[in-house]
DNA sequence: CGGTCTATTCGACACACATCGAAGAGAACG
DNA sequence: CGTTCTCTTCGATGTGTGTCGAATAGACCG
C-alpha cells in the first residue's frame, strides 16, 4: 500500500472549522459526500462527475485535509471513507446541516 | 434613508447555500455574527474589530448578500439585524452548528 | 455654513482556488 | 515484460478574496 504520495490524515481534534466549511462551500465536493453517504465507500474514479481526472484529485486532497474522509490504497485504487462519526463529535450536526440545506 | 448607496437584501428563498457557507467560513464574519447574536443589533462600527474600515465594509456586505444580516439606515449609522429566523427556516440547524463549532 | 463622524467605493496587491491538459508512477494483467 | 488502468503531480490560467489606504458622500453638530 501507499502506491502514490503517501496520504496523511489531520487528527479530528485540530480540523478547523474554517477549512470544512470551505470544503463543503463547493458543490461538486458536496456531491462526492451524498454519494459517499448514499452508496458507501468508493474509489475516486466511481464517482461519475464531468470532471477532469486532476481536479476531481484536487478536491479528494481538499476533503482529505479538511478531515472530512479518509483515503487507502486499494490495489490500482485509491478508496474513500467518510469521517462522520468523528466529525459528529467534533461539530455536532454540521454535516447533516449542510447536506440538508440544499 | 438611504444615505449611502441603497442597501438591497435577497429573497431568503433566493439565498444559496454555498454563499452562506462561504459567509460563515471566515473568522472575522463569524465573530461579527457572534457579536450580533450576543449584543444585539449594532451600527458597523461597533464591534471592536481591529480592522480596516474598508475591509469590515466589505464583510458586511458579504453577510449581506449572503442573506445572514439585513443593514438599514440610522442616521449617521448603518445598523445591522441577523436574518435568524428565515435562515432557521431555509437551512434548518446550520447557522447554529456553525457557531457551536468553534 | 464648516467641521466631524460614519460608512462606502475604488484601485491595488498578494494570495488562494477551481479548472484543465500533459506527464509520471505504481499495480494489475496479458 | 510491455500494456493498460487509476490516480497524482505539475504548470498554466482565469477568477475570487481579504486586506489596505485614499477619496467620497451623506448626516449631524456647533
Amino acid at each position: 500500500m501507499g502506491r502514490w504520495a503517501p496520504v496523511s490524515h489531520p487528527e479530528i481534534n485540530s480540523v478547523e472549522v474554517d477549512d470544512v466549511l470551505k470544503a463543503l462551500a463547493d458543490p461538486t465536493r458536496r456531491r462526492i459526500v451524498r454519494l459517499l453517504i448514499a452508496e458507501g465507500d468508493r474509489p475516486c474514479g466511481t464517482f461519475g462527475l464531468s470532471i477532469a481526472a486532476s481536479t476531481l484529485s484536487h478536491h479528494f486532497r481538499t476533503l482529505r485535509k479538511a478531515g472530512i474522509l479518509r483515503q487507502y490504497d486499494d490495489g490500482r485504487q485509491r478508496m474513500n471513507t467518510l469521517r462522520l462519526d468523528e466529525l459528529e463529535t467534533r461539530f455536532p450536526g454540521l454535516v447533516r446541516a449542510v447536506l440538508d440545506a440544499d
